[in-house]
DNA sequence: GATGAATGAGCTTTCATTCAT
DNA sequence: CATGAATGAAAGCTCATTCAT
C-alpha cells in the first residue's frame, strides 16, 4: 500500500514537473518513464493510460488552487472591502507559480479530454460560488447585488493576469494593479 | 495569382476552423488535406510547413483583434470613463467568437513554437501600449497615473472571461459585468 | 535550337554546380529550378527526367576526363619512361579537380542506375585501353609485358588519390607521390 | 540482454546485406523492417535514428579492414620487401570483399553525414599512419625517405581496384599487378 | 509488482513527375 | 515554348499501448 501510493506520487511529482516545463502533448510516457526511472510497463501498471496520469495531476493541481481560493475566502469574512481585494490579490502569486501547468491543463481540457473539462468546469462554478457566497456575507449592503458580477470579474483578472505574466510579454506591475484596484474598490 | 490566393485562402479558413474545433496539436496536415480536398503534396506547395501555416493564421487571428483593440481605443477619445469601459466590454463579444482559436495559438507558443511566443509577445506588448496611451489621453487627471495598471486589468478581464467563456462552466452575465465594471469605474 | 542549346546547357551547367556541392541524391529537381530561374515544368521539356539529366552530365564529365586521359596517352609516345609517369601524375589535377562530381557519379552509378553504370564501364574500359596500348607503343622491350597491370595501376592510383583528397583525411604530398613514382619505375 | 543483442545483431546483419546491394540512400528502414520481420517502431527502439544503424555499420565495416590492414602491416616486419607487396595485395580480396559497402559508405560519408565522414577521416588516417611506420621501419637505408608516400600510393591502389572490381568494368588481373608490383619495387 | 521488448498507426516532410493552359 | 499547380508515394520518426515473463 505503502510503496504502491509512493510510486504513484513520484509518478505524478514527476509528470507535474515535466508537464510544467514542456506542455501536456509534449509529455511522453518516454519522459516520464526516464525521469521517475520506473518502465514503462511499470507505468501502465498504476495508471491505466497517459490520460489517467493527466487527470489526476488535473486533480492535485485543481485541489491547491482551491485550497488558495477557499483559504482567501475564508479570510475575507470580517474585512473590509479594502482587505478583500488585497486578499485575492495576494493569492494571484500561488496560483501564478502554477499557472503554467494551469494553462496547459485547460488547453488539453479544451481541446479533447471530456474527463478533464468536466474537472475544470466543477471546479470553477464552485470557486466562483464560493467567492460569490462571501462576497455576498463581506460587501456593503450597496454592493451586494454586485457579487456575481464581481466573482467573475475577480476570477478573469486572476486568469488573465497569469496568461500575461506566462506569455512574459512585459514585466507586470502586480503592486500597482492591486492597489489601483482597492482604489477603484473603494 | 487569383487561384493561387484562392488556394491558399482556402488552406488558411479550413485550418482555422480545425483549429478552432482540435487545437493545434491535434490539428494534422492529413485533416487538413482531407478538409479541403487538396493533397499533403500541394499544402507544402503553398507552405513550407506546419508552422507556417499556423504562424499565417496567428498573422490573421492577430490582426482581426488588433483591429478589434484599435477601433476601441480609437474611440474612447473623446468619450466620458463610463463609455470607455462600456466600449472595451463590448469588444469582448468580438475577441471572444475567436477565442478558442486565441486560447490553441497561445497554448502552443507558450508550450514550443518561438516565432509564435513572440508574435503574441510582440502584439499583447502593443494593444497594451495603445490602451495606455488612449487612457493617459482620456482619464481625468487624478486618474492618469493608474493608465498603467489599468490598462493591465482591461486586457487581463477580457483574456480571462474569454477564457471561462470557453470552458463553458457557466453562462457569463457579461452584461452585468460591464455594468459593474462601468459603475466601479465612477 | 540555339535558345533550345542554351537553355538545356544551362540547366546541365547548373546542375554540374550543384551535383559538385551537394552531391546526386541531394540536388533535387527543385533545387535546379530554383538556380537556373526555370520552372519545373520547363526542365521537363528539356529532358525527359532526373537521370535524363544525370545521364548528360556523366555524357559531359566523362568526355572532360577523357580528353585528358587521350592527350595524356599521346604525349606518352616518344617520351622515356620518366616522363611518361610525370605526366600521368600532372593530370591527376585535372581529373581531380572533377573528383567530387566523379565519385558522386560513381556512387550514383553502382547504386542504382544501369545506364549511368553502363556508361562508365564503357569509358573505363576504353581509358585502360587506350593507356595500355600506349604503353605498349613506349615502354622499353623488357617491360612490354608489363602494360597491362601498369595500365590498371596508373588508373588505381589516380582513382585512390582523388578518393583520399575528397575525404580530406591529410594533405596529400602529390610532388612527392609523383617523384616517387619516377624514381620506383627507373 | 542476450535478446537484446540478437536482435541489434539481426538489424546490423541486414542493413550491412541491403546496403550492400542497394546503397545507403536507397535504403529505407522500412526496407529493413521488411527484411527482419520486426517494425518498425522496434527499430526506434534499439537505434535512435537511421545514421545511428548506419554510424554502427561504419564502426564494423571499418574495424574488419582495421584488422585486416593492421594483420597486413604486422606482417610486414621482418620481412624482405618483396613480401611487403605480395602481402598488401593478398588483403585486398579482403577489402574487396566488403567493396561496395565501402563505397556507399564513404559516399555518404563525403555528401551529406558529419560524423561519418569525421569516422572515416580518423581511420584513413591511423591506417597510412601504421602503414608508413612499419615501412618505415622495414625499408632499405636508401628507400626510407619514400615511405610517406609510398604509404599513400599503397592505399590509393586499395581503393582504385576497388573501385575498379565494383564497376566490373573488366576482369582485374590481380595476380599480375601484384607481380608488377614486386618487380618495380625491386 | 515490475519490466523490456515489440508494435502499428499516425505524424511532418520531400520529391520526381504530370498536365492543363 | 513555358509554366504554375497539383499529386501520391515514400521517407524518417514518435508514441501510447500491450504483453509475456
Amino acid at each position: 500500500m505503502k510503496s504502491n501510493n509512493n510510486t504513484k506520487q513520484l509518478i505524478i511529482d514527476t509528470t507535474i514537473k515535466l508537464i510544467t516545463k514542456q506542455g501536456v502533448k509534449n509529455t511522453s510516457l518516454a519522459d516520464i518513464a526516464r525521469n521517475t526511472n520506473i518502465s514503462k510497463g511499470t507505468l501502465y501498471y498504476y495508471y491505466a493510460s497517459k490520460d489517467d496520469i493527466i487527470s489526476e495531476i488535473a486533480d492535485v493541481h485543481l485541489n491547491i488552487i482551491n485550497e488558495a481560493v477557499l483559504m482567501c475566502v475564508k479570510n475575507i469574512n470580517g474585512t473590509s472591502d479594502l482587505d478583500l481585494v488585497s486578499l485575492v490579490m495576494d493569492n494571484i502569486s500561488t496560483i501564478s507559480s502554477t499557472g503554467r501547468i494551469h494553462m496547459y491543463l485547460i488547453c488539453e481540457a479544451i481541446t479533447e479530454n471530456e474527463n478533464l473539462r468536466n474537472q475544470f468546469k466543477e471546479k470553477y462554478r464552485a470557486w466562483r460560488l464560493a467567492l460569490k457566497n462571501s462576497l455576498i456575507e463581506n460587501l456593503s449592503e450597496e454592493h451586494k447585488d454586485r457579487a456575481d458580477a464581481i466573482s467573475f470579474l475577480l476570477i478573469s483578472i486572476v486568469d488573465g493576469l497569469v496568461m500575461q505574466s506566462i506569455l512574459k510579454s512585459e514585466e507586470i506591475p502586480f503592486a500597482d494593479i492591486s492597489k489601483c484596484l482597492v482604489d477603484i474598490w473603494n
